[in-house]
DNA sequence: AATATAAGTAAGTGATTACTTATGAAAAAA
DNA sequence: TTTTTTCATAAGTAATCACTTACTTATATT
């Protein structure tokens, strides 16, 4: 095998953890499955991170960078915060239906393993959705396009189950969920209720 | 150790699992380690069950007694569609609270080991139960409860980020959740979404 | 009391796990 | 060109896994 540098080859090793993760399931995922899957010897694997759950943690971090700083942007840009809003399910539900399901599989990788450091990487992505879009509601509720009756906090809690279903039905291999429809309906469904309340 | 009959002892076996679950996570779950817990040798396990994946079929099993047709036995009742729906939430939020999250713990064990027998059995639980809600809806719907312009697809999927988020935030370590006031307040905002849809 | 059966054990099985070590070779720096 | 550094590998390591085997013992039935 050629050598290749460290960052090349973390990159190699990310892309073959996920195929893995989708293709075979996360039981799958052993050090030598991995280097199987890029051509490398098993040792190689340990040159480019000290520790199997190194690969893990650097994922979580792509996940921050692919998907909540995007949604971010998005949030912070002048325009109605329905549209914010709107633009942001997408961004997430997109994000979900390209990788399959991948945060509810590294959930489940937190849960098997007990494990506190990837427990609070999941907690903390999850929370800094929920402030991305409690902020986005309120901006919605300043400019008098939802209702002020709402509870900022229970709003949130409810549209938090939209991502986390879509995922836990993706992993159990959920047939005839309309893609294209989805964002759109649930938006109304949710506009409905910000309208509402 | 004393001689028991098999029906004593898949009970010990299956309380022994949920112990070893919610203390030391899915991956201590090993035959060893739950004959060590019950005092018996590893080889009696299987004297028990056949497999190991056949204690979590059975632990899902009792899921089913003792959530699942609680909650169907509430929905039959002869009372106003919305007191019924309160009690269905409170059921299923007790159930979750007391035995930690174990259902999505065995969420978490189908999709390691990436089981199709496991991924069925949790997917059929949760259409059961969006079934159950569902046709109390509508029953609220025809009771005038209820707005009949609601999509009753939609309001179910949003129903079922509740208990799921509550399973994920508790296998989290979430701290400060308001147990007593939880069921109130997501019943509250539920039964707005009906009306003002 | 003799016998059959169910429930128990100790000590394995081979397979797999994450990770290490010793060694060598390619690439980069001197 | 020589030296140094980085990357690669083959061949380990001890630990753990679900599960089996060979055999023993308690209990229920005849």
């Amino acid at each position: 095998m050629k050598k290749q540098n460290t960052e090349i080859r973390q990159q190699q090793i990310k892309r073959a953890v996920l195929e893995i993760i989708a293709s075979e399931g996360l039981a799958q995922l052993s050090t030598r499955n991995l280097a199987k899957k890029i051509g490398l010897s098993e040792g190689a694997i340990f040159r480019h991170f000290k520790r199997k759950q190194d690969i893990i943690l650097a994922i979580i971090q792509d996940i921050r960078t692919d998907m909540l700083e995007r949604m971010c942007v998005v949030a912070r840009q002048d325009a109605p915060a329905d549209k914010r809003l709107f633009k942001m399910m997408c961004i997430q539900v997109k994000y979900i239906l390209k990788n399959e399901g991948i945060n509810i599989l590294l959930f489940s990788e937190a849960a098997h393993y007990n494990d506190s450091v990837l427990k609070r990487e999941i907690h903390d992505i999850l929370s800094s959705q929920k402030k991305i879009f409690k902020d986005v509601i309120k901006s919605g509720i300043s400019e008098e396009l939802w209702s002020d009756r709402i509870n900022v906090d229970d709003v949130v809690m409810l549209y938090m189950g939209i991502p986390i279903n879509l995922n836990i039905e993706l992993v159990l291999n959920r047939k005839g969920l309309k893609t294209e429809s989805f964002c759109k309906r649930m938006f109304a469904l949710f506009s409905n209720i910000l309208i509402n309340q």
